[in-house]
DNA sequence: TCCACAGTAGACAGATCTGTCTGGTATCGT
DNA sequence: ACGATACCAGACAGATCTGTCTACTGTGGA
């Protein structure tokens, strides 16, 4: 038993994703991640029957983090919640060595909307999506919909320009711009 | 002369902005592109010096066409020219294939920030930022930064979104948060 | 005691990748 | 007529990729 939590599946999976974001998923190679994670290559391919496998296995592994991560927000009732997660997000973004969302940048090496990884994709986006839906509508809006279709566009966008512009900026405009999105007028 | 405008040069381009733009880049090799676009492979190492500087000219050459589509958005004045810039950003996303931004997409595959690629990335969003600004400021709006700053922020979630959720709920969505970011109250 | 299992080390096959090189053809300007 | 240029066809080298296989080690339960 115990195969998910093996000292040396665990080494591969860390190894793995660390290398995955940082470097992209066709730019890495099994040789390169069992060297560094210090593992035979039979090893490897024990737990994991193929590459393709062990990257499905690491966005579902991410999913499982940042839901966990998104959930754990603090805050007093939804609408602070939401102020709270967007503020998470910011930080996220700032992090050293950010490199924008994995998802997104995974999508961007898997076309086919068919694939396993692209499948665990989109289930991590509705996640986020009804998440954010029923904060908003927890808060009272009554376009939950449609305001939650502008918070998720915002996440993207920042995930995006924290990587390719400057992070800094993009904190306080993000704030701005889902207190817009919440319909709340903001003073400049 | 003629080297940029020659026949096998133009195939060359045309084939692999396709299949970089659909498949990634990584996952497109060399021998596929000059099979498919009917180009001996010594013909492409007179074009280009290697898949590098093939990858930095697809770039740059999408960001030209980017460029020009952008700026030939016509429009009654600034605020209009904005409205339908981001209208017909939304067509963009529309289109079958679509599949993205392609910068936003090679910036996912190419991490190093000192990287050629990257380069030609942020060359072109630092173009659409100042574009955007400069409409903004044009029409009167004192915090134009702080405008187009969110104005990239819905342009890259759009991009992203329409890829990787539902195209045609974005359109409605986007038009709806640039109005806000204007500061113009928007009725729902 | 013994077997099942998780692990190491590394050779190997077969495909694919980038880039070079040879050799030949056609066109065009001088 | 001639040389430069653009092009095609394809072999080749050398690296790298995924995945398989052999052979061996250590450990913990039945």
């Amino acid at each position: 038993m115990a195969r998910q939590e093996s000292p040396a599946r665990h080494r591969i999976m860390a190894t793995a994703s660390a290398l995955f974001y940082a470097e992209g998923i066709h730019a890495v190679g099994i040789d390169r991640i069992i060297a560094e994670a210090g593992v035979a290559k039979a090893t490897f391919y024990h737990h994991f029957p193929s590459k393709d496998e062990l990257v499905r296995a690491y966005i579902e592994d991410q999913g499982r983090l940042q839901r966990a991560a998104i959930a754990g927000v603090p805050g007093d009732g939804p609408r602070e919640r939401l102020l709270a997660l967007y503020d998470a997000l910011g930080e996220w973004s700032r992090q050293p060595g950010f490199r924008g969302c994995m998802f997104i940048n995974a999508a961007a090496e898997y076309p086919d909307p068919a694939h396993p990884v692209r499948q665990a994709v989109a289930a991590q986006r509705a996640w986020f999506r009804s998440t954010v839906r029923d904060l908003v509508a927890a808060a009272g809006h009554p376009e939950a919909e449609r305001i939650a279709s502008i918070l998720v566009l915002l996440r993207d966008g920042l995930a995006v320009g924290a990587d390719l512009d400057d992070p800094e900026v993009l904190k306080g405009v993000v704030r701005e711009a889902v207190l817009r999105a919440l319909g709340e007028h903001v003073q400049i």
